[in-house]
RNA sequence: GGGGCGGUAGCUCAGUCGGUCAGAGCAGAGGACUCAUAAUCCUUGGGUCGUGGGUUCGAGCCCCACCCGCCCUACCA
């Protein structure tokens, strides 16, 4: 058994999220620790929204509201829609709390203390108007290469070219139209360069392990050729303040030092508020990130590989004094670099990017209204954006739910089950076992080391499609040996064997369904005539700020944690004779194929 | 401009060290069966493995060039 961080992206809070960003990093991230539980690891998995920075303050302006009644507003969807999926996190939190306030101004303070955080001066663009740093995909102006009209300020969408933003002529703001103004600020740079070769050693050492996906593993590196300082603080008053630089309320931290380190601040958290209901240690978070046998794996889309491959490891190294300036760890002591960066590519839909501005888009929300979890999950795991880019078709998404999700697995069970109620009402009795019978048995076994060696090394697609086999030749398995057919009293035992067998296969394929499925492995469960549920789900708690006193300004939000403890072990469980069994009504639902044209029709736009 | 990924059957994709690697699922066609949400099971795959060269006894798999698509390049996974 080892101790396993699942540590997953955590959500900008600037809107809901669409299924893109599921499939991105919650549901692989839910699968792996689901699976990783049932394997008997000790897992911890936690995440939150991102809440700070100038996409939400812009967001908010233009609603009319402050930016923390827009995050609190989204944090609160954001929420519903990964519990509502079924995303098993201990602990989902946010950015905005004190504790990680707290948190993040200690890891501040403490690599600012070992050398590795330096002041620069850089000429920056502000807004006249507000004193706001203006970010430079927020400056647009003509193109000097191209004389292109709209060219923004970190490139030109006509020709291509990267651009600064003092570069172009006539610059003006996107957000109000002023034209910026370019000073002289004062920022804090984090010294990568002096983590370089202890960042170069970890990679190296990652690297031989064998187990990253390639793409990432090169990137990772191919980045740290050109590694710079990078500034940790922005112009803007929406951010956590900056220790040391209380006196300048518009300078704030910037996400590089806020949201990534959300991972230690959430763990932080957990074992603060088990802590309080459990009495257990606060201190529990230190198994996960102390313990250098404990095992840790990042979960995000593609565009986050530099925070976690670079950024927070190298400001885990600043914090432990492990870079070439030294230095000592402060009171959390040497933390747990990264075993895995998992890292999703992208998914698109019916071949073009989402885009929520131009109404290209599936929310969250919606598919979870119309379809239920089940059919979303399925499809992720199946066709997801796992090693390549893959595009979501509704097309797809009904095919795929109706002939493989209902007429494979729901069928099976269905038929099962109807059979079992039918001829006997109950579980039957075992009888002498044939070959065919010990054959279909070892098969689905067989799915707890195949499909397990799939998930460890969280290959979601091929362990899916793996379990799924096997459910085809349990099918077949109903169809060779013909049970509808015993009809005989003669044939009576062989009847109760078979459907015995066949419900012990149901229940194995149900298990090694669950960490896909766990809404309809619950389902499933009960069908088979099973007490509660199977697998646990998480639930939306509402928590008081641990910290008023910090000034971060929360006093409730709600949160996503759950015990996950009762998680069923990753094996077959012999199911119990004298059960009652009902006939069952479908879990599965099949979509009528008009549902391609009507959601076609909404996300035409 | 720089970096990365991909281009394999109608569709979605597997193909570890170059030599049964030309495959799976879905769709399509034919058959069997009826317990089941017309579900299940069996049979059925002539696709220049993006293009053009090269290395090799032998290349989707290695090298070079080119074409196409996508992504990252300092904050929408």
């Amino acid at each position: 058994m080892s101790r396993v961080l699942s540590a997953v992206a955590w959500p900008y809070a600037n809107g809901p999220r669409h299924i893109g960003h599921v499939a991105g990093f919650g549901v692989p991230s839910d699968v792996f620790s689901r699976y990783m539980r049932m394997a008997g690891h000790d897992v911890l998995m936690v995440s939150g929204t991102d809440e700070h920075g100038t996409p939400i303050l812009v967001t908010a302006d233009k609603e009319g509201v402050t930016a923390r009644e827009l995050a609190d507003r989204n944090n609160r969807v954001i929420v519903e829609d990964l519990a509502a999926l079924g995303l098993s996190y201990d602990l989902f939190t946010r950015t905005t709390t004190g504790n990680h306030y707290r948190v993040v101004q200690e890891m501040f303070t403490t690599v600012r203390d070992n050398g590795y955080m330096v002041e620069q001066t850089t000429k920056s663009a502000i807004s006249p108007s507000t004193g706001r740093t203006l970010p430079d995909r927020y400056i647009e102006g003509t193109c000097p290469i191209c004389k292109y009209a709209e060219a923004r300020g970190d490139q030109c969408d006509n020709c291509g070219n990267q651009l600064d933003p003092t570069d172009l002529i006539d610059p003006r703001s996107k957000i109000n139209g002023e034209t910026p103004a370019f000073v002289d600020t004062q920022h804090y740079f984090l010294d990568l360069p002096a983590l370089a070769g202890a960042l170069g050693e970890w990679l190296d050492e990652r690297e031989s392990s064998g187990t990253w996906r390639p793409n990432v593993i090169k990137f990772s590196q191919n980045i740290l050729k050109e590694i710079r300082p990078r500034a940790m603080t922005r112009d803007i008053d929406w951010g956590i303040p900056v220790p040391g630089w209380e006196d300048q309320p518009t300078k704030r931290l910037y996400v590089w030092f806020d949201a990534v380190i959300g991972y230690l601040s959430a763990s932080i958290e957990w074992a603060r508020r088990l802590a309080e209901t459990e009495g257990s240690s606060p201190e529990r978070w230190r198994d996960w990130w102390n313990d250098p046998e404990a095992l840790s794996y990042y979960f995000m889309g593609k565009d986050n590989i530099v925070f976690h491959s670079q950024i927070w490891p190298a400001e885990l190294l600043a914090y432990s004094g492990s870079g070439d300036k030294g230095g000592e760890p402060g009171t959390f002591g040497e933390l747990n670099l990264p075993t895995e960066v998992v890292s999703s590519e992208f998914m698109t839909m019916e071949s073009r990017q989402f885009s929520t501005s131009r109404g290209h888009v599936i929310l969250v929300r919606d598919v979870l209204e119309r379809y239920g979890p089940d059919p979303l999950r399925y499809f992720i795991c199946a066709a997801g954006p796992e090693t390549s880019d893959a595009d979501f078709t509704w097309a797809e998404f009904v095919q795929r739910n109706n002939s493989e999700l209902v007429a494979g697995w729901g069928n099976l069970v269905n038929r099962t089950a109807t059979m079992v109620a039918k001829n006997f009402g109950e579980i039957p009795e075992c009888g002498p076992l044939e070959e065919v019978d010990e054959a279909v048995l070892a098969t689905v076994r067989g799915g707890f080391g195949s499909v397990g060696a799939l998930l460890g090394r969280h290959k979601l697609r091929a362990g899916i499609a793996e379990a799924m086999r096997i459910v085809g030749e349990v099918n077949k398995y109903l169809t060779v040996t013909e049970p509808y057919k015993m009809k005989d009293d003669s044939q009576r035992e062989r009847l109760a064997t078979v459907l015995h067998v066949a419900v012990q296969c149901v229940s194995d394929c149900n298990t090694l369904l669950a960490p896909f499925l766990p809404h309809a492995a619950n389902k499933v469960h009960a069908v088979l005539g099973g007490e509660g549920e199977l697998i646990p789900m998480p639930r939306i708690e509402e928590v008081d700020e641990l910290e008023p006193d910090s000034g971060a300004g929360l006093v409730t939000y709600p949160v996503i944690t759950g015990d996950y403890t009762a998680t069923p072990a990753w094996e077959s469980r012999a199911v119990v004779p004298g059960t009652k069994v009902d006939k069952p009504t479908p879990v599965f639902t099949k979509l009528d194929p008009s549902v391609v044209e009507e959601e076609l029709a909404r996300v035409s736009g």
